[in-house]
DNA sequence: TAGATTGTTAATCGATTAACAATC
DNA sequence: TAGATTGTTAATCGATTAACAATC
């Protein structure tokens, strides 16, 4: 069992190697090959890869991809499937539903929930249940991880119902910063951080064309 | 004009401040607030603040919201507009179309393009194209900023039509690692990171019952 | 005035990188 | 064997935090 912990840096890394190598041909994959590919340091990848490889490397030859592959899933946690529910079933939510992949990631979209919604409805296999059905199903199934895709004035008020349901984690599209007791978790995927990176390029850009002297 | 330079971990926190004070009361706003309702160190925000803010705060006030909020854009670009383009209008494509929100980051998605599309079509004010008439409008309205939503196998080819057609940003919602020249910024949005966190807090959760002597 | 708050300099901390010995 | 590659210890770098003087 790995029961290593990794820098929050490190970890960020990890599903990157991880989905190189699933798209890998070789069978021994290198420290130095990977770094290359994402533009890191070969030490830094050495590292990463050191505290989720259960056998190491080995010298001239590098990883075995199938082994190396199998720690970074059971380091990652993607083992064993995660259910998870996903409230607020708007543009966004469809499209997460949709997103063909998670149970590449270890999650899977058991459920989805939204106030709009009267009665069973589905996309795909996932069912779409009205509101009211939360906290019950959520408490049944055991489930851990909830999805929050609804808009920012309800954020708050559906994140408190999931955790009383008794969700850990939360993963949050929505631009509002959830108060939750320290037991939960939340993933903020705040777009806005993003395109803060963005904009700042393309306004630096501008100033750019004249590279400062020395 | 702000030409200040500040890391990417600050730029990365700014648009939270910003969401803050577009969504507080007060006249004024001080450090301390921002840092209790982030839980953010206090220093680090004055220290961000103070790169941002043009004015200053004053003492026993603080920071006048109006003017920082103002400050904030423009540090951030937010007020000259972007003008954006997306490229694969699939279920997340059209989610962000969709996405009500977009200008408050001044970002304006202005056309979709997509490879099942034979002619012309509309969500809401946005325009869907085929593909094949990419190049020429990007070309022609000068657009930097690319959105790229398209499957993981067709992104390398469309991010090369891309940038062939003068985009010098892109923010990458598929996996795929892209290569791009380095004048142009890629901003990966990548799920299986956030992810990664996630599990790794349901995993860990299991064994924190019993927490560690000492 | 007193004290809340800013802005800045110095100390600390953690993550990255460099150097190098070990090994197949 | 030689040398590519791993794994680790030490040095560097950058960001965070602490301490404190300045100010309204």
């Amino acid at each position: 069992m790995n029961n290593k912990t990794c820098s929050l840096q490190t970890l960020r890394r990890l599903p990157y190697y991880l989905y190189y190598l699933r798209n890998a041909d070789q069978e021994h994959v290198s420290a130095a090959t990977i770094a290359r590919e994402f533009k890191l340091n070969e030490v830094q990848v050495r590292k990463d890869l050191a505290t989720v490889s259960k056998t190491g490397g080995s010298p001239r030859k590098g990883f075995n991809k199938v082994e190396l592959i199998r720690d970074l899933e059971d380091f990652l946690g993607y083992k064993n499937m995660n259910d998870a529910v996903i409230v607020g079933v708007g543009h966004l939510g469809k499209a997460l539903i949709n997103f063909k992949g998670f149970e590449d990631y270890g999650i899977n979209i058991v459920l989805g929930f939204d106030k709009k919604v009267k009665k069973e409805e589905s996309i795909g296999k996932t069912k779409i249940l009205p509101m009211v059905k939360m906290e019950n199903l959520v408490e049944r199934m055991q489930i851990k991880l909830g999805i929050l895709t609804v808009n920012k004035e309800s954020a708050q008020p559906v994140c408190d119902r999931m955790i009383r349901a008794g969700i850990k984690a939360i993963w949050n599209f929505t631009p509002h910063m959830l108060k939750v007791p320290q037991t939960v978790l939340v993933q903020n995927e705040n777009m806005a951080t993003s395109l803060a990176v963005l904009s700042q390029h393309l306004k630096r850009d501008i100033q750019k064309e004249t590279p400062a002297a020395e």
